[in-house]
DNA sequence: CAAAAAAATGACTAAGTGGTCAGGAAATTG
DNA sequence: CAATTTCCTGACCACTTAGTCATTTTTTTG
């Protein structure tokens, strides 16, 4: 059959996911210019001239790995219409956005060290889909606003406060352990969830669903 | 006279401020790694080896400068007692951190990269003096909301979420920048401080004191 | 199973790096 | 003004790094 010559690979996409998830790893401990091509490799077990074999380069692979990472930035409040409840849409957002935070740390840190170092890599998708999905975002809420079912903010700074405290506990996680004496766990970050949702939510006249009041002390 | 021979060497006082602003900008923009002392010595306008001269090496003159930046952390809810008014103390400590934000974004985005790194220069302050100032301030917000002033919140939280939304602003201007189409000048940072102030004290049930409610819009 | 394609890799290179060192210039000081 | 200290710098070195290349091994396929 006239199959597409190489199509998955089989071998070479298992071992691409390999690199992937070694270099994510190894970036998000060291940043682009602290991880050596070595270091990727022995993380994912592999010769440095294969990784090389794979990706054209140090800086390819980086941006493979940053396409990656960008789709794991999709959620639930893509989807949210002008019709849904916007205590409750807020609310899942950020419980969202805790949950990848948890969860998906690595990701969170390297983009917070991609946009510190001036998103040289992100500007085109800044300003494509990223300001699309703002201005679908900001439209959604400032009809909520019109319609008088939540307090007159500017949705961007809210959009705006809802990420920065959202992936604070991913980025900040070395301060935040220090201060606390102990790492974040689950329960902490469903605490933690509780008391940003509270703070949003009152703070833009919306009522805390009862899901995210607090319940153990 | 018995002086202490070298004393404040005016000349090589003068060139060490030369050098540590240099240091900050170049470390702000590219991080630890990414930065030579070539690049530094040529921000600075100095042969490579003279920099080498003041500061024994790189990570040297690293640590100098960051423990210059972290003496910019200060504030003036650093003062605050338990008789103090709750929302017009935290009002200007936000209005504070953000005006550090707007006027030294690149130590903000350095005290970022530092933490995202795991800290590994700042972990013995943390664990001293900023343990210290963290307890201090917390027994100072429980007061408030034992004496009712203002809602039940934990104050930790709250303090991370105040420092998350204010440093924002520095560490991700370039993601600001892109969504807004223009960068943050100095009425954007004050609209933000009033968005933010209204957000956070509104969440903790507190009036917002006059001077932050919005003025021209 | 032979030919072709894909995968693997050891040896090497060119560029850049932090840091040393010896020697000299300038400033300070008794 | 001589001596001592501080300041300055070009030449150099050991080492790391991303990336190349020629060659071999493995897998796929007609």
């Amino acid at each position: 059959m006239a199959s597409k010559s190489k199509m998955d690979g089989s071998i070479g996409a298992k071992n691409k996911q390999k690199i992937l998830a070694a270099a994510e790893k190894a970036f998000a401990t060291y940043g682009f210019k602290g991880t050596s091509v070595q270091q990727i490799a022995d993380e994912a077990e592999l010769p440095k001239t294969n990784i090389l074999y794979y990706f054209k380069s140090k800086q390819g692979l980086y941006v493979a790995m940053l396409q990656d990472i960008m789709s794991l930035w999709n959620s639930r409040f893509d989807q949210v219409t002008e019709d849904d409840d916007p205590a409750q849409s807020l609310a899942d957002y950020i419980a969202d956005k805790m949950t990848m935070s948890r969860t998906h740390p690595q990701a969170s840190k390297i983009f917070a060290m991609e946009v510190l170092n001036g998103a040289p890599y992100l500007n085109k998708f800044f300003s494509n889909e990223h300001v699309a999905w703002m201005e679908g975002r900001v439209a959604i809420l400032n009809s909520w606003i019109a319609q008088g079912r939540m307090t007159v903010v500017d949705p961007l700074y809210l959009l705006f406060h809802i990420w920065a405290c959202t992936q604070h506990y991913a980025d900040f996680s070395a301060q935040i352990t220090s201060l606390r004496g102990k790492t974040m766990k689950r329960a902490d970050f469903d605490e933690a969830t509780r008391q940003l949702v509270q703070l949003i939510l009152s703070g833009c006249g919306l009522t805390v669903p009862e899901k995210y009041l607090e319940s153990a002390k």
